[in-house]
DNA sequence: CGACACATTGACCAGACTCAAAGCTAGTGG
DNA sequence: CCACTAGCTTTGAGTCTGGTCAATGTGTCG
């Protein structure tokens, strides 16, 4: 489906919120998209190059991260399909981190030329691209504060919130339960620890009684507590109401 | 100076790299600018409130920051002289973070709606405003990093080399020394740590040489060690070339 | 069946936190 | 002009969360 129609995804994400002009759609769906199938871990901007294309996640994981010296990496955030890595770039050239799948992904690249072309033309569809970089920006802030001030068990119930809710938001999740294609090192590169201890914080939070897993998918088993435990507050998603 | 003309300030910040049209330059300067002077530790905008204005910074510092439970915060940014905090809510309405004046200081309020109208006439002044939020994304970016994998030691050398360079940017510092208006415990919840690891950590710096403190003001005994220390590149301020 | 990557567990360690007590310093009011 | 205060910095002693190192399970895929 995302591979047949990939400029629906697109349209789907700018649309959240209120619906595009005809016009606006239009100019969306004539967007040179050039589709790229990934291998698990291929990359897909490397940190420091130049970058005149952003990139569409149609399915599978992606994920943005700064590599250190002694083989410390951050992982800066993950993004599903809908999502629209790489805007960073849009207008600064460069991208100072690099940009990888995670799992097997589809993905669609788009030249800044053609968006900086949509974007004059559209001011409405400007200022989509715009909140949804500033929606990416929001959950940027919610992670460095759950790395600055909240401790590993918050912070990875934290993490398990978001991610259920911005799949289920992608129409990838329901009834509590959620894909987590992720080895625990990712998670602990994502969320400023070491691996053992992720695996531990999971254990904790099995025995809790607030998830539980399965293979690659995560069991919600009571968001009410978990969110509690988490100071979760999903504001800072900017999703749109949820479904009944 | 800053108050006589505050749209300076902006100009200068929107025409860093390229200068702006004549026509642009006087959109900009068209701008309804409403300037406040704070004192110390006054708010400006309340977490989670909404917002229908974006601020300038014209002298002093600002920080945005979150308030958890049990009277923890992050500090999520610090922002003076010519900064836009608050663009982060021209899009979405509401912000899900305080902003505050750290020290004395002095700002213009401009409301969104005017940012909107020239936004939507002026192209070029768009992609400048949208650029100035990629820039502090990608400092958010690698303070990020800097919670999640560096050491406090590492962590504070880091922002010391980007406050001395960001200042230099904005004509407030020159020489290797610059001001450091913060109080240790400021400094701490911007950082992830607590006052008094800060405390014992710059004691370490001033120990090996690599900075001075002289009441509000920081000196940069030597930036080559210092910046080493803390495996600083200063690639993701985007920053124009440094002077002569 | 191996090989390899990932998850799990144990034992031990250390960087950073907590609690608490002094020093400093700048501003205030008598 | 000086004592007083309030807030900040500095230091010490002890604790703990989370890291390190290393071994052992557990799948999964060719």
């Amino acid at each position: 489906m995302a591979i047949d129609h990939p400029h629906e995804a697109v349209l789907r994400r700018l649309g959240r919120g209120a619906p595009l002009s005809e016009a606006e759609r239009r100019a969306v769906e004539g967007l040179p998209l050039r589709i790229r199938t990934l291998a698990p871990r291929s990359m897909i901007v490397h940190q420091g190059d130049p970058s005149d294309t952003c990139c569409a996640v149609l399915s599978g994981w992606v994920g943005c991260f700064k590599i250190l010296a002694e083989g410390r990496r951050q992982i800066l955030a993950f993004h599903i399909a809908g999502d629209l890595p790489g805007l960073q770039s849009l207008h600064l050239g460069t991208v100072d981190h690099g940009i990888a799948a995670l799992t097997g992904a589809t993905v669609a690249l788009i030249p800044h030329a053609a968006l900086h072309d949509l974007v004059e033309r559209h001011p409405g569809v400007a200022a989509r691209l715009w909140r949804e970089t500033l929606v990416n920006v929001s959950i940027l802030r919610e992670w460095l504060t759950g790395l600055g001030r909240r401790s590993a068990y918050e912070r990875i119930a934290h993490f398990l919130c978001e991610t259920y809710l911005r799949q289920r938001a992608a129409g990838l999740a329901e009834d509590g339960r959620c894909p987590l294609p992720l080895t625990q090192t990712e998670l602990a590169d994502a969320l400023g620890m070491t691996s053992v201890h992720v695996n531990r914080t999971l254990k904790d939070l099995r025995g809790s009684q607030l998830i539980a897993q399965e293979q690659r998918t995560i069991v919600i088993r009571d968001f009410a507590r978990l969110s509690a435990a988490a100071e979760f507050d999903p504001t800072y998603l900017h999703l749109p109401p949820a479904p009944a």
